[in-house]
DNA sequence: ACTGTGACTCTAA
DNA sequence: TTTAGAGCCACAG
């Protein structure tokens, strides 16, 4: 049985390591899924999905969600994730890159899809 | 079964 | 530079 879209985010958002971030969009296009970005965002609403790091889920620009805003940056700065001055993550420093940063030990064996 | 709703991004006007 | 429209998932009521 294939996985959901869902359950695919999931797996992808499980994977993002600590100190870095990815967007929406590149989310959506890991999963086979170019423009689906919205439905990534509301994937995150899901109870299903309450355990997983989506503090490092952010939009394409770096900006954060505003109703999230506060305790998001609160959690990036906790990991090392750099700010500009408009409270935007620094993307060309800290976007998630699964080729050249890898993904975190302790989940590197969790099953995935593509 | 049907409907409303919710962390996005790209394209074109 | 700004804004509107489209893309098209899954869950709760």
């Amino acid at each position: 049985m294939e996985k959901t879209f869902n359950e695919k985010v999931y797996d992808v958002v499980a994977r993002i390591p600590s100190g870095r971030v990815a967007t929406f969009g590149q989310i959506a296009q890991m999963i086979g899924r170019p423009r689906c970005a919205r439905f990534v965002g509301y994937a995150s609403n899901n109870k299903a999905s309450w355990h997983l790091p989506w503090h490092r889920v952010v939009f394409k620009d770096g900006s954060l969600c505003c109703g999230f805003a506060a305790e998001q940056y609160r959690a990036l700065r906790a990991e090392g994730v750099k700010f500009d001055k408009e409270k935007k993550v620094v993307m060309s420093d800290f976007q998630w890159n699964p080729e050249r940063d890898g993904v975190p030990m302790d989940i590197r064996d969790f099953p995935l899809v593509f």
